[in-house]
Order: structure tokens, then sequence, then C-alpha cells
DNA sequence: CTGTTAGCGCTTTCAA
DNA sequence: TTGAAAGCGCTAACAG
């Protein structure tokens, strides 16, 4: 392993001029710099990163944690980031979580190893911030959940009103016509601070202000946010409550499952049974029927987020929290059930 | 922040003896174990890992590096490697890369600083391997492309043949009658060591044999590894050869791009065009129609992979490279053609 | 502008 | 079984 001490003793320079070269610190003679560049190059010296964080402070990077591996919907989120990032002068520092995991433990790991300026979690279980969010002292934004009942100063949040988006999907089912409406995907149990729960609220209450009859037993069956497991749930819904014609699916994931799993049964989306999904993922526009669903607006999600982060960090102020629009997506998976 | 030499004060032991506690050697009393690991728990004290990795010669860390996002192909395979890591006693390290990243100076830097045992490669470019892989002296394995001709003693593969996956699909749309087969996806430029050129080269070398007329220039359309590409080179590929009633995807999410176009240029698949795919990624089950394709064995992918490398971690030996092999998922996107 | 030097938190000899 | 102490590669403060 080639160290800095050998570019030091190769260029004729000190180590100390080698690593203010290496920082582009500007009190170097071009000659110092020009010599030491090129012992760099021909050995291709890599400045050790642990060495460098052990040392530092601060780095001058933020690290962004995502919750899950193949959730599409936060991925188009943390593409947009990275996007916006690359402007700005700072490094970045993805890291993949387990959906299960805690982010916040794992957040403060990252705050001891790479000493971020900053932290993105993309998704997130609010029960873990409210447990241990107290050990993180550096500005943070959480994405697609709403952190402002915590009241952390240095937590700031951005997403969507779950409630008022499953509102509006349910609402549009009944607008269309349909009265015996189900719900896929979820958990039943009203979990505090779990989105699925707040998603099935907001459909749950529009049911109600239409005086349609809603039984929850009967007319929801819970599903993790997967293909399979809303293919799985949505056969149990319709074998369980066959008269159902509008079904409102919790995120497009699962709306996928369910139009797969109500052709197989053999009927139709949306002749026979009418399904609105949520997130607005890209592959919903390529689905066969394109899929009728609540667009979140990744794109705002990212830049505001980004703004806020950047600007905490820079100007210390406190935490803002603040809901995006969101808006349907009209696809080919809802119509007006038959008479 | 929180340090071993604040845990030694705490206990009233030396930090040395505190070391040997963290890292479950034996020689510590009991007495020194239970309090130190109780002052370690009051103090929720997490090591510093750069401190660690700076001073340590070797983790006992796996890493694995996946190429791409959002490719769901390799995100199988991961959770599958990380499934059967987790029974060894190897701690797993995952990153993720751009498509355009270049991954083996990344793994160079993953050896400076997180100093694996090994790495696993998730998809790759052979072209930054032949230029800089020999500066990596550990056991490596590529997954998804062949490093044979390359002729690293420390680096295996495990990939399916491209060349005989894309034989057996265009073979499949010939059996079914079709004489005018097209193809998207890939480069249409022979780029070495690049799949999607291997992929066309397996089919064209069918269309040849079968006496099949066939202008690259007409007949084939490129495109990136992703829906919206597939989606637009379909639909120039039906403009420039309407005639065309077989076509061979290079990739599944290629076939769901171009379904989706077949649609909405007013065909049906398979009624009008068939599409066969590529991969057998779980979606192409849960897709309108069910997605015919080359399934790729994702479990075998993993586990070949991850026993050759613990194997070669613990028994120096030279690499293997190995051919897995493809089934057809007969699916509901081919059938006969129109007479 | 450049060199020297004191650690960052940890592991690991070497002695005791 | 334990403690003391020497660094791992690097940065930054200080002196020149």
């Amino acid at each position: 392993m080639i160290t800095i001490k050998d570019i030091a003793r190769l260029s004729g320079y000190s180590i100390g001029t080698v690593s203010r070269v290496i920082n582009h610190h500007h009190d170097v003679s071009t000659a110092a710099r020009e010599k030491i560049e090129q012992v760099i190059a021909e050995n291709n010296f890599q400045p050790n990163t642990n060495a460098k964080m052990l040392k530092q402070a601060v780095s001058s990077n933020i690290s962004v944690l995502v919750k899950g591996t193949s959730n599409l919907f936060l991925e188009t989120i943390l593409e947009e980031i990275q996007h916006l990032l690359k402007e700005s002068d700072h490094g970045i520092d993805v890291m993949f979580l387990d959906e299960t995991a805690n982010e916040v433990e794992t957040a403060i790991q990252v705050c001891n190893t790479h000493k971020p300026l900053g932290i993105i979690f993309l998704g997130g279980n609010l029960n873990y911030f409210r447990e241990s969010f107290g050990g993180i002292d550096i500005p943070c934004v959480l994405i697609a959940d709403t952190a402002s009942q915590l009241g952390y100063e240095n937590l700031s949040s951005f997403a969507t009103n779950d409630i008022d988006g499953s509102r509006e999907a349910v609402r549009y089912l009944c607008q269309q016509g349909h009265t015996r409406i189900g719900i896929v995907g979820g958990s039943s149990d009203n979990e505090r601070g779990y989105i699925g729960s707040r998603r099935i609220q907001g459909a749950v209450s529009v049911l109600k202000e239409n005086n349609l009859v809603f039984d929850l037993e009967k007319q929801h069956e819970p599903s993790l946010f997967s293909v399979q497991d809303g293919y799985r749930a949505m056969t149990n819904l319709i074998r369980k409550s066959p008269e159902i014609t509008g079904v409102f699916a919790i995120s497009d994931m699962v709306a996928i499952g369910a139009i797969r799993a109500v052709h197989d049964l053999g009927l139709r989306v949306p002749e026979d049974i009418s399904i609105i999904g949520y997130d607005g993922i890209e592959y919903t526009k390529y689905y066969v029927p394109r899929i009728t669903t609540i667009e979140q607006n990744t794109m705002q999600l990212a830049q505001k987020s980004v703004d806020d982060l950047l600007l905490r960090i820079n100007y210390p102020r406190t935490a803002v929290h603040e809901e995006l629009p969101f808006s349907v997506i009209y696809g080919e998976s809802v119509a007006e059930p038959r008479k």
C-alpha cells in the first residue's frame, strides 16, 4: 500500500506539503503542486479514507440513508438528490438499509465514522426517531414522512400528506360511482407513525363521509409494500368480498400485484374491478393498463430537502416541516362500475 | 463522542483490556469482561470504525459492489448473497454504484479502506477489469459476466452464456413460426465485453441459421437497459419495420417498455406482435401479459459465487470460470404469428 | 511557502 | 491476566 509518506519521499517534499496538495489548499507553490500531483498520478495514490476521517473533525460530505433496497419511489428521489448535490461542493455518501433496519442507530454510527455535515433520511420509522434521534446533533432531513410532532430542532421533514392523498384516491373511486370499495395493503393495527396506517385512515374517512358500509375485517387485506404480497392480498380480498368493484392499493407495487391477481381470477381491470395506486412510480406508466395513481412530487421532495439541508448547514436555524402537493394521475385502471 | 479511553477510565481497566473485550479475545478474566461489557452497554459505546480499520491489517468482511442502482436482476442476486453470507461468520459490506461508474477503481479504494477478505462484483464492465484489476490481490468473483479470457488468478466468474441464452430466445420465436423478427436493446457497435452485444450476436446467429433475412440497420434498435428506453426503441422499430411479428428484447425491462409501446400503437401482444425478454426478473410474472423470458438462475449464481469465494479465501487456489444454466419461462407474450 | 510534530481512536506487541 | 506504549495514515497547528 502506498501512503502519503511514499509520495513525500518520491516527490522530495514533506508530508505536510503533500497533504496540502491533496486537500487543495492554496498555500503551495506551483512547482510543488505540479511535482506532487505528478508523483501522485504516477503511483495511482489514493489517500486512506480511514486515516483522513479519523483525524478530521468533520468531512464536507452529506450522507443519505435509504430505507429499503428496491423501493422505486425512494430511488427516484435519490437520483434527484444526487443530481442536486452534484451542483454543490459537497460529497455525497449513500447507504442502503434493509426495510427492517434501524436507520437512526445507523445514522449515529455514520456520524462517528463519516462525520457528515448533514444527513438525509429517505424513508424511516418515526418510532426509531423518537427513541434515539436525540443522539444526533447535525442538521437532518426526513423525506416521505413528517417529523413535526417529534419536535427536534435539527430535524426537518418534507412529505405529502398521506391522509389527504389517500382521501383523494378514494374520493375519485366514489366519484366514478363505486360504492363497494376495498383496500389492499398497510397493516390493520393502527401503529403510530406508520405510513400504511395513515393511508388506511384517510381512505376509511372518505368512505364514512359518503355513508358507505365499510367493514375493516372484510373489505381490507393487509400487505407488505411488494408486488408479490399485493398479489396474495388481492386474491384474498376478492375471495372474501366478491362484491367489491373498486380498490385502493396502498402503493403502486401493491397495485401491480393486485391487477395481476384480478386477471388470474378471470376478471378484468378496469371493466370488472377498478384499482387506484399510490406513489406515482415511473413503472405505472408502462403497465397495461396504465395505472391510475396518486403521484407524489419526487422532484419537489428532493429539491426542498436539499435546499433546506444546505441552508441549515450554513446558517444554523430551526428545522421546518412542510407538506408537499400530490396529484392524481389518470391512467386506465379506473372506470365506472358495471350497473 | 465516547471513546475506548472513556470506557477504560469508567471501568477501571486499561484500554488494552477494553480492546480485548470488544474483540472477544479469551485472555480476559470474567470479572473484567463483565464489568467492561456493563460500562460499554451503559454508555452505548460504539467503537470508531475508522480507527479500527486504520489499525487493522484486514477486516473479516466481504464487500459486494453492485453495478446499477435499480437493476432488479442484480438486486435479486444480492438478496440471495446476503442471505447466504449471513450463515458464514463474515460481515458484509454492500456498495451500490452508478451504471457508468468504474467498479474496479472503486474496489481498489474499498481494499484500502474496508480491507475486505474478498469482493463480489455484481455486474461490471470487462474493460475496467482489463485496465486495472491487476491492482487487486484478494480473491474476487464477478457475477453475470465471464472473466475467463482475462486470466486473472484471483478473479473467478459465474454467468449464464449470453450467446446461448439469446439463441434459445430467438429459436423459440422461430419455432412458433415467426419469420420476421426484430431485436430491441443493446448497442449495435460490437463493443468487446459488453453483454448487450453478445446477446445480439447470439440472436443474429440463429436468424442466419434459419436463413431468415436480417438487416441489422432495419430490424434492430439499440436501447439502454431501462423501461423508458425500451419504449422508445420499440416505437422506432415498429415504425421502420412494420412487418415484424416477433421481437427479442435484450432484457425484461426493455421488454416491458416494448409491450407498452406496442399497445400504444394500437397493436396487441401477443396477437399482433410476440415479445420475449431476458433475465427472468420477478416482475415479468406480474405483468399483463405475463412475459415469456429467458430466466437466469439467480439462486445458483449467488450460491456458486459465495461458495467459491469463501473457499478461495480459506484455501488459496486459482480462480474458476463457470457457465450456469438458464431456462425458458413460458409466459403469455409469445404466440404464433397471424397468417 | 514549507517542514516538523502532535495526536485522532484503536489494536497489538512486549513486559510485568 | 493486565498495563504501557508504539504506531496505523493522515491533518492541522506551529515554527521557521
